[in-house]
DNA sequence: AGGTATGTAACAGTTGGAGATACATAATCG
DNA sequence: CGATTATGTATCTCCAACTGTTACATACCT
């Protein structure tokens, strides 16, 4: 099963974006992302109607931080991308009739709520300004791979 | 994304064995499960090199358990299962050059890691007994779906 | 008007794993 | 011993979800 690298991928670039001075391109940023203008538009339409980010249209437009790093939690992001499913887990039938079942499904589900719980608080104790390098240098935007 | 159902698939498997007097054949544990014997006995194959249970070949042959419900942890099937990977978010590459995608990393990483320790510990904690039903009736073994 | 950038719908390509098939091996029964 | 029944396993097919791609509309600046 291949991961979902978008709150990494999101991550990373909204600290390039708070590094950076004016407004980046969905083209830049989505090669800093690995990908392309496309998908970093639609990986990134919830953040913005979510309001951690703006874009501008037309000539001279671009991507910007709504909002300072310090006040942008891990939570925020995730949930602004549609909350995706943490796990690669889970169970056959969510309604099974068979009670060996049902009680297989509740003691997964009940483990899955928890992880999903630490998930969030952890999540929420983390904002961006804690990732981001200490040497601004170091966070100019760039291609990879 | 499709969630891995084996371990689920596999503890409602091993506590239908449990109930049983004697041996059950893939075929019937297959349908239990809800797929075909082959799939079955590939799922089955590392709880077999664990020691978790045994099959026996030929005619009358069939998979009991080899320990008691009660010796039987679900870090046991887990692991005997070849530990699937249990998280559904990753980072994309996983050695990068830029150090705000190795912060990026080292935080996912992290939380990964915690919430992995969770569900090792979780999982240690409860036997295959705890989930049984008390009422052996509801425990017969059947097709389901 | 022309150029540049985002917004988004629609289509194509990829891929990992489940399902399916085939056949070898082994044990029991008559 | 041959027939039957069951597991062991390699290999192929199939499918669905998601990424990537393309196309085009919209908007803004010069």
């Amino acid at each position: 099963m291949n991961r979902d690298t978008r709150l990494s991928d999101v991550l990373h670039v909204l600290l390039h974006m708070g590094q950076a001075k004016g407004l980046l391109t969905s083209d830049v940023l989505a090669r800093s992302m690995g990908t392309n203008p496309a998908v970093f538009r639609r990986t990134m339409a919830g953040l913005r109607e979510a309001g951690l980010v703006r874009s501008e249209r037309g000539h001279g437009g671009g991507w910007q931080l709504a909002r300072h790093l310090s006040e942008i939690t891990l939570l925020d992001v995730y949930e602004a991308l549609g909350r995706p499913s943490l796990f690669a887990i889970g169970n056959r039938s969510a309604h099974a009739k068979c009670l060996v079942e049902k009680n297989v499904n509740a003691v997964m589900v009940d483990t899955m709520a928890e992880a999903a719980t630490f998930f969030a608080t952890r999540f929420r104790e983390i904002t961006l300004d804690q990732i981001a390098p200490r040497d601004p240098a170091f966070a100019s935007v760039h291609a990879h791979r």
